[in-house]
This record gives C-alpha cells, sequence and structure tokens, in this order.
DNA sequence: CAGTGGAGGCTTTTT
DNA sequence: GCCTCCACTG
C-alpha cells in the first residue's frame, strides 16, 4: 500500500476529501463526533508523507494544551519521529514565543512576565486609582472586562476612546491607558496582549512577518468557531503569503462568546477566501441515533444557524432518559443509583459516566454523594493549580529574579512572608521611588545603598526593606549558577517559607504539598542553563492552566462543567440541572443570542454521550442560601418526545465495597391541610392523570402538592403550576 | 501591622 | 451557602 492509500484507508468521502485538499483556503465543517481530529491528524500527515512538505513549515494551531499535545501525540503515530518537527502549540504559547522572539520591536524584553487575571485585576485597581476611578461605581471586574474585549477587538486605548458605546467604555478607556502604561513599566503583558501584540507586531514589521511566511507554508486552526477577531486576524496574517490556511470548526459549538469568540469569523473567512473549498464533515461516529436525533431537535430551535443533517449508521440505542426529581439531592443520588445499575446490569464501568453541569456550585452535592456512597469521582476544574495562593507566591519571586521590572510580583512578594512591610510602608516606597524618577526594583537598590540616610523616608521601612532587598539580590545572585529547582530549593529556604505556611494555615500540610508539586513541574527543566530553565518554567507557569491533569481512572466518575466538557466523550452522560435559570442561565434569559448560546451549550452536553444519556432535573433547588421551586428547562420541551424516555423505578444506590455508606437524610414532608387542598384529596392532572394528595405546603408565594399518581407514581407539583382539579 | 468578622457578591473560564 | 474583600481592632 503506498503512503497516500495508508493515510486516507479508513476514511469516509467528505473526511478524505478534506485530506486530500492540500492547495489553497480550505474550511471544515465539523459536527460533533465527525473524526475532526483525525482528519486534522491525517491531513498533516499526508502533506509530511505524501506531498513531501517538510514538517518544519507545518504549523497547527489549538486552543487548549490539551488538545495540542492529543494532536502531537496522534502524528507520532503516523508521522513518527518528523512530528518533533511540526509546530503544534497553542495560540497564546505561539504568540509567546514570536515575541520572546521579536518583542523587543514592541518594547519588550524577551523576559517579560505574563500575567494571569489575578495579576491583571491588581493592574486595573492600580490604574483606576491613579486615574481617580472610584471602584465602588466601576466594579473593576467590568472594567477589566471592557479592555479585555478591547484587545480582543484590536482595538488600543486610543480606538476604544474614539470607538467607545457607553460613558462606562469610555471612563474604562482612560483605565486602560494607564494599566497598558503600568504594564510596559513592568515588561508585562496579559493574555489578550499575546495576540495583540504580535498582530500589531506583525502588521508593523514586515521583515518579521516575512520571516515567519518563509518558515510556514501550511497553517491549520482548529476550534476555528472560538477564535476571536485578535485570532482571525493572527491566521490571516500568517496565511498572508501562501493562502494555504484550512480552519476547521462547528458553529454550533460555539460556548465561549463571552469570552469574546465570534463566529462571524466563518463568514469573514469565506469573504476573505473567496476561493475557499468547504468541506462538511456529517456522519456522527460517537453517539446513537436516539441521541444524535435529540440533540439535533435541540439545535434546530436556535435560528441563527445553518443546518448540517448529521447522520449516524448506529440507528439502535437507548431512548434519552428524562427525568425529575426533588431536589439535588434526589437528583445526585439518583445519578449514583444509575451508575450502580449500569455497572451491575449492563457492564458500564464508573469510569465510563460523566455529570455535566451547569455551575460549579453544582458540584458540591454531586462530590457528597460519591463520598457517601462510596463512589470515587473526577472532579475537573475547580481551583486550577498555579492559582493557588502558596504556589503563586512563590512563582512571584521567581518571576521577580527573571524580570526585576515585575512589580506587580514585588509587591506580592515584599511582605509575604511578613516581614513587616505592609500597605502602607510599600506605599512609602512606591512615592518615593516616583519622587526619584526610578522604577521600583532601582528605587529599593538605592534605598537599601543609602542605608537609611534619607529624610524622606523612615528609618524603619529603609531598614526593613533593606532586608528584603538583600535577599532578593542573594537570590539573583544564585539564580545565575543554580538550575531551576536549585532555584526554587534557595527561594523556599531563604524566605523560610515552609515556616510561615505552618504558622499561617491550618491546612499548610497540603500547600506544602502543592509547593512541592511546583518544584516536580520545575524538574523538566532543570538541565537547562540557569536563565533559560526559568524562563519556561515561568511560561508553563502562565500559559498551562494545570499540571497534567491525574491519570483517567476506569473507577471514578466524571463531575465536569459544560464547557469545560467540551471536545470529550463518554459513554454515559447525565446531564444534571436541566432547568430554566440553570440551563438556560438565568443571567442569558433577555438576550436571544445568549439564549441560542445556552442552547449550544446543551447540545455540547447531549453530544458528549455515545451510548446512555440522562436529562435530569429537580423540583427544588437550593440556590444563593435559598430554596426554590424551578421550572423544567425549555430545552428538554425542544427534543422529540419520541426519543426519549423515564427511568425506570428509582433505583436506591448500593455501598460499594469500600464505601462509608449511609442512608440518606428523608426529604423534608410538607404539612397537609392548605388551600382546600387535603391529603386524601382525589385530583386529576393533565398529564399524570387521576391521583390522590398525600400532602401540601406552603412554598413561597405558592403550593406544594405531592400527590400519589394512579400511573405516574409519586409527583411533587407546584400548585400554580400544574393545575389539578379536584375529583369527587 | 496582622489577624479576624461582617457585608456583599455571585455563570461559564480553552489561555 | 460559601467565598472574597475590606474595615476594624488588638
Amino acid at each position: 500500500m503506498t503512503a497516500a492509500q495508508q493515510i486516507v484507508d479508513g476514511l469516509n468521502a467528505p473526511q478524505r476529501e478534506a485530506v486530500e485538499a492540500i492547495e489553497g483556503p480550505l474550511l471544515i465543517v465539523a459536527g460533533p463526533g465527525s473524526g475532526k481530529t483525525r482528519v486534522i491528524t491525517h491531513r498533516i500527515a499526508y502533506l509530511v508523507r505524501v506531498v513531501g512538505i517538510s514538517p518544519y513549515r507545518i504549523l497547527a494551531v489549538t486552543f487548549t494544551n490539551k488538545a495540542a499535545r492529543e494532536m502531537k501525540e496522534r502524528l507520532q503515530h503516523l508521522v513518527g519521529e518528523r512530528a518533533d518537527r511540526l509546530s503544534v502549540s497553542t495560540f497564546h504559547s505561539f504568540c509567546a514565543g514570536v515575541l520572546r522572539r521579536d518583542g523587543k520591536h514592541m518594547g519588550l524584553e524577551s523576559t517579560f512576565t505574563i500575567y494571569d487575571d489575578e495579576d491583571q485585576m491588581n493592574v486595573v485597581k492600580q490604574a483606576m486609582e491613579q486615574v481617580d476611578l472610584d471602584p465602588k461605581r466601576y466594579p473593576p471586574r467590568a472594567v477589566q472586562g471592557v479592555i479585555s474585549r478591547a484587545k480582543s477587538l484590536l482595538m488600543d486605548s486610543h480606538a476604544l476612546r474614539q470607538g467607545h458605546q457607553s460613558f462606562f467604555e469610555e471612563r474604562a478607556a482612560s483605565v486602560y491607558q494607564r494599566y497598558e502604561e503600568l504594564l510596559a513599566r513592568n515588561n508585562g503583558v496579559d493574555f489578550d496582549d499575546l495576540l495583540l501584540k504580535t498582530v500589531q507586531l506583525f502588521r508593523d514589521h514586515d521583515d518579521v512577518l516575512a520571516s515567519y511566511h518563509r518558515r510556514y507554508i501550511h497553517v491549520m486552526i482548529d476550534e476555528f468557531q472560538d477564535t476571536n477577531v485578535a485570532q482571525y486576524a493572527l491566521a490571516k496574517l500568517l496565511a498572508g503569503g501562501h493562502r494555504n490556511i484550512c480552519v476547521v470548526g462547528d458553529a454550533d459549538q460555539s460556548i465561549y462568546s463571552w469570552r469574546h469568540a465570534d463566529i462571524r469569523n466563518i463568514l469573514s473567512f469565506q469573504k476573505d477566501y473567496p476561493e475557499a473549498r468547504t468541506v462538511t464533515l456529517a456522519q456522527n461516529y460517537r453517539s446513537t441515533a436516539p441521541i444524535l436525533n435529540a440533540a439535533k431537535g435541540l439545535i434546530s430551535a436556535n435560528r441563527m444557524r445553518l443546518d448540517k443533517e448529521l447522520w449516524t449508521s448506529q440507528s439502535e440505542g437507548h431512548p434519552v432518559v428524562v427525568h425529575e426529581l426533588y431536589n439535588e439531592e434526589e437528583e445526585a443520588q439518583f445519578v449514583l443509583g444509575e451508575v450502580d445499575r449500569l455497572g451491575k446490569e449492563d457492564g458500564f464501568r464508573a469510569g465510563d459516566c460523566a455529570v455535566m453541569y451547569r455551575v460549579n456550585a453544582q458540584s458540591r452535592v454531586l462530590e457528597e454523594a460519591c463520598l457517601r456512597y462510596g463512589v470515587k469521582y473526577r472532579l475537573v476544574g475547580g481551583v486550577r493549580f498555579y492559582q493557588r495562593r502558596e504556589v503563586k507566591d512563590v512563582t512571584s519571586y521567581l518571576r521577580l529574579i527573571h524580570n526585576p521590572d515585575d512589580e506587580v510580583s514585588l509587591s506580592r512578594v515584599i511582605n509575604v512572608p511578613a516581614r513587616g512591610i505592609g500597605q502602607r510602608s510599600l506605599e512609602e516606597v512606591r512615592r518615593w521611588a516616583q519622587g526619584q524618577g526610578l522604577p521600583m526594583y532601582q528605587a529599593l537598590l538605592k534605598m537599601a545603598e543609602g542605608g537609611g540616610a534619607d529624610p524622606l523616608l523612615s528609618a524603619r521601612v529603609t531598614r526593613l526593606v533593606s532586608g528584603f532587598v538583600d535577599l532578593l539580590l542573594g537570590l539573583t545572585e544564585e539564580s545565575r549558577r543554580l538550575d531551576v529547582v536549585d532555584l526554587i530549593d534557595a527561594v523556599l529556604e531563604r524566605t523560610g517559607y515552609q515556616a510561615y505556611l505552618q504558622h499561617r494555615y491550618e491546612d499548610s500540610e497540603e500547600r506544602w504539598e502543592n509547593v512541592r508539586e511546583l518544584r516536580n513541574a520545575a524538574q523538566e527543566f532543570r538541565e537547562l542553563e540557569p536563565p533559560e530553565g526559568l524562563g519556561l518554567l515561568l511560561e508553563r507557569q502562565a500559559l498551562v492552566a494545570d499540571v497534567d491533569s491525574y491519570e483517567e481512572s476506569p473507577d471514578a466518575v466524571t463531575l465536569i462543567t459544560l464547557h469545560q466538557a467540551k471536545g470529550l466523550e463518554f459513554p454515559v452522560v447525565f446531564m444534571v440541572g436541566m432547568e430554566e435559570g440553570l440551563l438556560p442561565h438565568f443571567r442569558s434569559r433577555d438576550n436571544d443570542q445568549e439564549l441560542e448560546e445556552e442552547r449550544r451549550l446543551c447540545y455540547v452536553g447531549m453530544t458528549r454521550s455515545k451510548e446512555r444519556l440522562y436529562l435530569l432535573r429537580s423540583f427544588r433547588r437550593g440556590f444563593m442560601g435559598g430554596n426554590a421551586p424551578s421550572g423544567p428547562s425549555r430545552f428538554l420541551y425542544e427534543i422529540p418526545r419520541d426519543l426519549t424516555a423515564s427511568p425506570a423505578p428509582a433505583p436506591t444506590p448500593q455501598r460499594s465495597s469500600w464505601g462509608m455508606w449511609e442512608p440518606p437524610a428523608p426529604s423534608p414532608r410538607p404539612k397537609p391541610d392548605v388551600d382546600g387542598l387535603k391529603t386524601g384529596q382525589k385530583v386529576r392532572h393533565a398529564t399524570f392523570g387521576e391521583g390522590i394528595v398525600v400532602s401540601c405546603a406552603p412554598s413561597g408565594d405558592d403550593y406544594e402538592v405531592t400527590v400519589a399518581f394512579d400511573g405516574a407514581g409519586v409527583k411533587r407539583l407546584l400548585l400554580s403550576y400544574a393545575k389539578l382539579d379536584r375529583l369527587g
């Protein structure tokens, strides 16, 4: 078999077409489960092995490190060691590389710091203070949001000032300008800058762009529906010469518009590349027909979309289970009961199952239930490793050593561990530095040298700060000869960080473990010459959300938000909280575009499932301390009824061999005899038929009625919605 | 300056 | 209900 045959072997017709379409622009519209990654990787393999393109000349860009890693692994299988020469990276790390190399044109030293959200907020607050904007009236979070959006639209502060669309934006523009000045002074960039400054660099420096044109002659962009304007501009610039640009995406899976992703990029692509070929991958290899058709039914309710006629050859399958539980505890209990049952009856393992939810707050009840029933679980997300306070403290020292202009990190560590330099002292130092016209770090050095001789400084501050400066100078000196692991050890030792943790935190053990983990992560860069290892560790720290996520465990249930579930698949998926207010989320209620995005989010969740799909809702839900009835999600009504089913009688979870099982607390029973509906009253319900009232209790402004129906079992209903006819 | 308690706040979060 | 941020007290 020739290489070409080998590569296209086993691909369906459109997949093959996409792989073989190597000249010029190509848009691949890839439905869920349609073998998208397969097509991208095989297309690259085809370029390398059949067309003979050097892997060195191919650039593939993804959004996540995980996607990049997976792609590389698959490519290693397809093209062997030549895969090492391919450029497969995320937008942000690609840009970071460009700016490390050529950022000097943009006023950046190669040691620049990449600020995360937390650092960004600190700088925004500082900038707001300096332009005299009251954080009570202008929430820094919102100001930061405006700045970030502007950057993603490639607007600098002047452009925002010109093009502001509200008073708020106008004020934010002045913060933006100050914010930029601060970042520049810190030799720092934020996430958005990585993209923005790279685009600006390419636009303003033809020679730099030309060097990338010489290198890359094929560019591929994954998850194209998630690109923002800056990312699209970047892709377009890179493809400028050769126009060999291949983008892959699915507008129905666009769920990040709130992070400024812009589906209109797909339209822009067709306009900018009128000669582009479009290939649609419509065959779904993941889900059974009932699941796929249920998802299709749902998504067809979106008005702003083009239909794709997805299909599957797996015509047989279980119907989608739609079920209502009383509250979130019962919902969680039902999930675990089903996990148990599916294990016993159908041979699924806990690791085959994922529970998906709209907001992180929903995970707690699920975790508790897992603990109670002794089911292992893997919680995806939560507080990210590198974001933990103790990890951030230590990396701030490292950042400062690497980039002494980084005042954000300086301010963070100058009093951690506590050394008597509080807010006031820091202000004093800051003001003094400003008076001297010196950057902070320089000012500190000068202060330490002067040894308290300056009449504008208190002796106390000078003494304390000098101690800190000595510490820093010592560490900086060490950093020239120590590898990055030893450097971390030196930081920990000289700062007395472990003792500080023990003194300050109850959970110091765990925190210390995290610090150790950071040290572990640094091992990878141990062999490198001093400044390089540190630089790479810091870049990893900034651009990789999590240390390589734990091993997938075959007997752990996955708990995950719908957003994070994108790109994954599971044999069994439980979507919990299918309620108005949660999915769709109440913040999206009054906006059609946002509502459609919620629907896409629901669609993404449903299409993660291969064999079994459960859509669960609870009748009452605790929310912000309160506990209120919640209505079924409108999305439930958009799924064709003939594809759904009610579950078998609710199973009780069984105790696992290693688990500590306790019977769940009984649900609170409402009191009888309210509003004329007495216990024992016969009633008729439009859907559930005839039944007998078990109880009735006030619930907010309403009444909650529990009815034992003849056919449909016991239901708890809200009187105002339920329309119960009294019989007899 | 540092540690504590009350008020407010609150989707999602690839990088 | 829980976490974060700020203001106040020791």
